[in-house]
DNA sequence: ATCGGCTCGCGCAA
DNA sequence: TGCGCGAAGCCGAT
């Protein structure tokens, strides 16, 4: 274990089986840790293939039906596989995209292995592909954290209550998590190694014929704006430390501005490391209390809307609400709503106001909106649907369809706050009962939703083509 | 412009 | 067992 750092907290093994020393490879089945830099996964995966003198082969399994995935969210996936095939030539590690279930396609490839290393996912689906794996092998299946600077279990063992309840258990290990990870070279090339398999090879070198060659839901189309990967994703925070970083803990909360990092996207795909983000921002020399803005979002909030998702069951249903906000909210289910809204109706942005239509917009127009947006959005559905439930139901799914970064941790944590998770009860009033309010009044006295407006407008009769790729 | 009240439950101090 | 306080708020009183 020499020249990275791979704390032993962040591996963890997925069934009883040994190596096999009769494997012909190392298999990095990689699904969440889309990325070849700064990914414990696959460092960790060069070692045990230089430790066991073999190849390594890195796997990535592309499902024509990933749950709740649109054309829109595959483009940006791909994007990504590709930088990925790109880097990992460079380091003479063989990589290959499966046509397939993802586990099938690790359990395919595991047959000739030594050992299967995968990366980490908190969400329902993953951890159960990731089960079915280490049940099925007879060989060594070990999984590696890297998606959060301080491993889950390390920083707490139960479901937390609010940030604050989770903010000082995970601040007293990053001394210990929060360092650098350094890079293994393979020792034995990997290009040539022979795959037995019978799935479809996926060439993601040609993005958009990949993307075209795939049977999946094109409900919804990718966005030019946004261009998945790691060069690109590390290449737009490095635009953001240069020139939004200072200033950012006072503009984070104004949508007419372009003070964000644009990472949540990369993040939720794996293209970049949490762990790289907050390296890059410490030695970015900023300002004090914009980078601790900016640590708070990607070392505390961040990992509680994991915790959320990991300890609570139902993290993606009504029911994983908090018990005071589901009872609140229940003594105002027939208050009579002013407005109500169905979900169609609110995806066609045609309500009765122009800053939530805005917002909603961005949103089907881009695959993003801006946070202090998304907060109003949210408050104003559960307003106008005809349930706290339909409206819940309604904020999940347009959250999951449209966003780029839909599906994500956050986003079940995210739509939950809108409820009441994560948040205190306030003065109680219709509809929302001691769950928060929001207004437009607010939005106005804050921040300037008008010139939000018109930015979204602008965006829009462009062709949205500019983004901060190219800004 | 600024401030306190609203309201629940966690976690720490005692 | 008591007590302080919390991601993003609102609203009325000063």
């Amino acid at each position: 274990m020499s020249g990275s750092v791979i704390q032993p907290e962040r591996v963890q093994r997925l069934n009883e089986a040994s190596a096999d020393p009769g494997g012909r490879y190392v298999l990095y089945w990689m699904q969440k840790s889309v990325r070849t830099r700064c990914n414990h996964a696959l460092e960790y995966a060069v070692e045990r293939a230089n430790d066991l003198g073999r190849p390594l082969v890195v796997a990535f399994g592309l499902m024509d039906d990933y749950p709740e995935a649109n054309a829109r969210h595959y483009a940006f996936l791909i994007e990504g596989l590709a930088d990925v095939a790109a880097s990992l030539a460079e380091r003479r590690v063989r990589f290959v995209v499966k046509h397939g279930h993802p586990a099938d396609v690790a359990i395919d490839l595991g047959r000739d292995a030594a050992v299967i290393v995968c990366d980490r996912d908190y969400l329902r689906h993953s951890r159960a592909w990731r089960d079915r794996v280490a049940d099925e092998m007879k060989v060594e299946v070990v999984q590696v954290e890297s998606e959060l600077v301080v491993p889950l279990e390390a920083a707490s063992d139960k479901e937390e209550y609010a940030a604050r309840t989770i903010r000082p258990k995970i601040t007293r290990l990053l001394e210990h998590f929060l360092v650098p990870l350094g890079e293994v070279e393979l020792q034995t090339s990997s290009m040539k190694v022979a795959i037995r398999s019978e799935l479809r090879d996926i060439d993601v070198t040609d993005p958009a014929g990949a993307l075209e060659r795939l049977q999946l839901d094109r409900c919804v189309a990718p966005v030019p704006m946004f261009r998945g990967g790691q060069r690109e994703g590390e290449a737009i925070f490095g635009r953001f430390l240069d020139g939004f970083l200072d200033g950012y803990a006072g503009n984070r909360n104004q949508p007419q501005t372009e003070d964000v990092s644009h990472m949540s996207k990369y993040l939720h795909f794996g293209q970049v490391s949490p762990l790289w983000l907050a390296l890059a921002l410490k030695d970015s020399g900023g300002p004090g209390g914009d980078t601790q803005t900016y640590l708070e979002e990607l070392l505390i909030r961040r990992p509680l809307t994991h915790n959320f998702c990991f300890h609570n069951p139902h993290y993606d249903q009504y029911r994983g609400l908090p018990e005071w906000s589901r009872k609140t909210l229940a003594t105002h289910a027939d208050d009579p709503r002013e407005y109500v809204y169905s979900v169609d109706e609110l995806e066609a942005a045609g309500t009765h106001d122009p800053y939530w239509n805005a917002a909603m917009v961005e949103m089907r127009e881009t695959g993003y909106m801006h946070n202090y947006m998304r907060m109003y959005w949210g408050k104003k559905i559960l307003e106008w649907s005809e349930s706290p439930e339909a409206g819940f139901d309604a904020a999940l799914h347009l959250n999951n369809k449209l966003f780029i970064d839909g599906r994500d941790a956050n986003s079940f944590a995210n739509v939950s706050w809108v409820f009441g998770r994560h948040d205190r009860p306030w003065q109680e009033r219709p509809i929302f009962g001691k769950v928060r309010y929001m207004n437009a009044n607010g939005l106005r006295r804050k921040a300037k939703p008008e010139e939000y407006v018109r930015k979204v407008q602008r965006m829009v009769e462009r062709g949205e083509t500019e983004g901060p790729a190219s800004a």
